[in-house]
DNA sequence: CTGAAAGCGCTTACAG
DNA sequence: CTGAAAGCGCTTACAG
């Protein structure tokens, strides 16, 4: 029946008797389209097999139904080992996407190197989302310039005050404080943390900033021999917590910026004979699945994925409208599992 | 500068002093461009952030040079538990794209509706990649019509004698005989597989397949009551588990059909008092992330996705390119942790 | 409610 | 090496 060629709304409109407009209408739902003429079109597309080439509606109506989502990670990444929590990220974007019928491309991006954020420009997506870690203050002016040239795009981050764009992030200092009164409730004064602080990574520094708010309510010393930098992957954890076992300073508990780096320092504590959470309590951040699965569980706090993921989309696609977005600020859970239970819970 | 409207190759022409043939050739890489011109048109382009319409072009074209990711889940999915080996696959992958210079759209798809199939016939993706489990019989039809419409397209998952498309597989059955002699090497006689082992689910199968090869060959029996069915979630494999404790048929060993599984069924073990691997020897599949990291940490068979990712985003763009491509079968490797360990490794 | 026509922004034979 | 022109397959004012 169809001569081979690509079937095109031509050939659907001489089937059904009726103009190559009229098709195009139908297929697109315009209400001006009789119900019967409307039939006859759809049984044509159904016979043919037919499917409206995106490629031309799209340079025809100037969008492309299409988000495009950036993941920046370390160029030392290896492919199976994207932080998990944004793999959930990943997932719970993609599915508000399909919710929205937005196509979602994705793109892995060196941190360092020129991002190629061009699906926008290209016309390839209507609008960017951004993901990952990464220093801020190098960030900071590839965001202003995204955001300068009209790129439509949302952040996964700190909201800070005086950011170039728009950011959708947990509340990264309540999260500190809640890990940080739940150690001291569990008699733990002696508080390492363990993560960057600095405006480099504002995420972890609002974590940090949640901890030594809480410590210096209950008159406990904030101790800058307690606070060590890593990134967030389990290496940086694991060597960040020998360097801090190894540096003499004594301490019963460890606030990990991440779960990430959680894993990297029960490692590290295990190798050592030190027992979590008996001789140490433990807790991490994120909340990603294997949190539950190490043993001991690791106490944690919880980002609420599927919601975040809700909000960048729906953020984006107000922007894409050309509605006005705020920044907004997510509430986090606490977790307890036993990595941080001193009392009777601990133990075999 | 820019008079606010969309920036064109005919307003680099202007700029550059040239026809608008002849910037789109030059930003092709045509080598019929003087060098002389091709640098004023570059610099045009730089000075306006001029990009490529991607729609205009693809629509000249007839390509898009995109390629589709569709991840098959089950309904009960939640947002942030996508099986963690296909978000190892899916990142390898994404990278797979990169390097050859395609970008990638993903989609998740419910297994049991019609698939959203689109892409490649409305033109957004030049072909197609099918990753997840379900049930094979029901597959196999939509397999076919997809096949049968000339869309391109390439699936992970089982190497079968009569399959209607190309899939690139690993080995199923090597690795099922490699966790059943290891098993059997550490003195286990009595080995349940917990995992469906018909042909809805072919790679469980050739595990399955392999590990009863195994044991004949060893004049170990393969009893039927110490095979429970279960799909890939950890739910799954601890109800499994259960009810193979509850059935009270003995076992000294269990080869869970995926990490998932083997997870549940560590968590079904542990609430029996029943040690791993002291009490029961315990080996998954899939080597994800997590494996190394519970307590006791597993023994699996790695597949390797980086290698898997590559050999079907390069199957999938020979196929575009009207090569003939054949089905292909990957290397796996038994991984062994405390989990299986009898001997001296075992105990804390 | 429908059709004829213009045009989205490119790419690429064709002619020079 | 370059330009003028056709055309990819749609969508949408415009006219009826």
């Amino acid at each position: 029946m169809a001569t081979k060629g690509k079937i095109t709304s031509l050939d659907i409109a001489y089937l059904a008797g009726v103009s190559q407009a009229t098709v195009s209408r139908a297929l697109r739902g315009s209400p001006l389209v009789n119900e019967e003429t409307r039939r006859r079109i759809e049984a044509a597309v159904k016979q043919l097999n037919y499917k409206v080439d995106k490629n031309a509606s799209n340079l025809r109506t100037q969008h492309s139904g299409t988000l495009a989502l950036l993941i920046f990670e370390d160029p030392t990444a290896d492919d199976s080992h994207i932080n998990p929590f944004f793999l959930s990220m990943l997932g719970s974007i993609t599915r508000a996407c399909a919710q929205h019928g937005y196509d979602l491309l994705i793109s892995f991006q060196q941190f360092s190197r020129d991002w190629h954020a061009d699906y926008a420009d290209s016309k390839k997506a209507d609008g960017i989302i951004l993901l990952g870690y990464g220093d801020y203050l190098a960030y900071r002016d590839k965001l202003a310039t995204l955001v300068e040239q009209g790129t439509q795009s949302v952040r996964w981050g700190a909201v800070l005050p005086d950011q170039p764009d728009v950011s959708i992030g947990c509340d990264n200092f309540q999260g500190g404080r809640a890990i940080a009164e739940h150690l001291l409730a569990q008699g733990c004064r002696r508080i390492a943390f363990i993560g960057d602080a600095s405006s480099h990574y504002p995420e972890f520094q609002e974590r940090y900033r949640g901890y030594a708010d809480v410590l210096a309510a209950a008159g406990v010393a904030v101790d800058p021999a307690l606070q060590v930098d890593a990134e967030t992957t389990e290496l940086a954890g694991y060597e960040a917590m020998q360097a801090l076992i190894a540096s003499g300073a004594p301490f019963d508990a460890v606030f990990a910026a991440s779960d990430l780096i959680a894993f990297g320092a029960m490692r590290a504590l295990d190798e050592h004979g030190l027992k979590v959470p008996e001789d140490v309590a433990l807790a991490g951040f994120d909340d990603i699945p294997m949190a539950r699965f190490v043993n001991p569980a690791l106490t944690t706090v919880l980002q609420d994925t599927r919601q975040a993921g809700e909000m960048l989309v729906e953020a984006l696609l107000r922007m894409i409208r050309g509605e006005k977005v705020e920044s907004a600020i997510l509430p986090v859970k606490l977790t307890v599992r036993r990595s941080s239970l001193r009392g009777g819970a601990g133990g075999k």
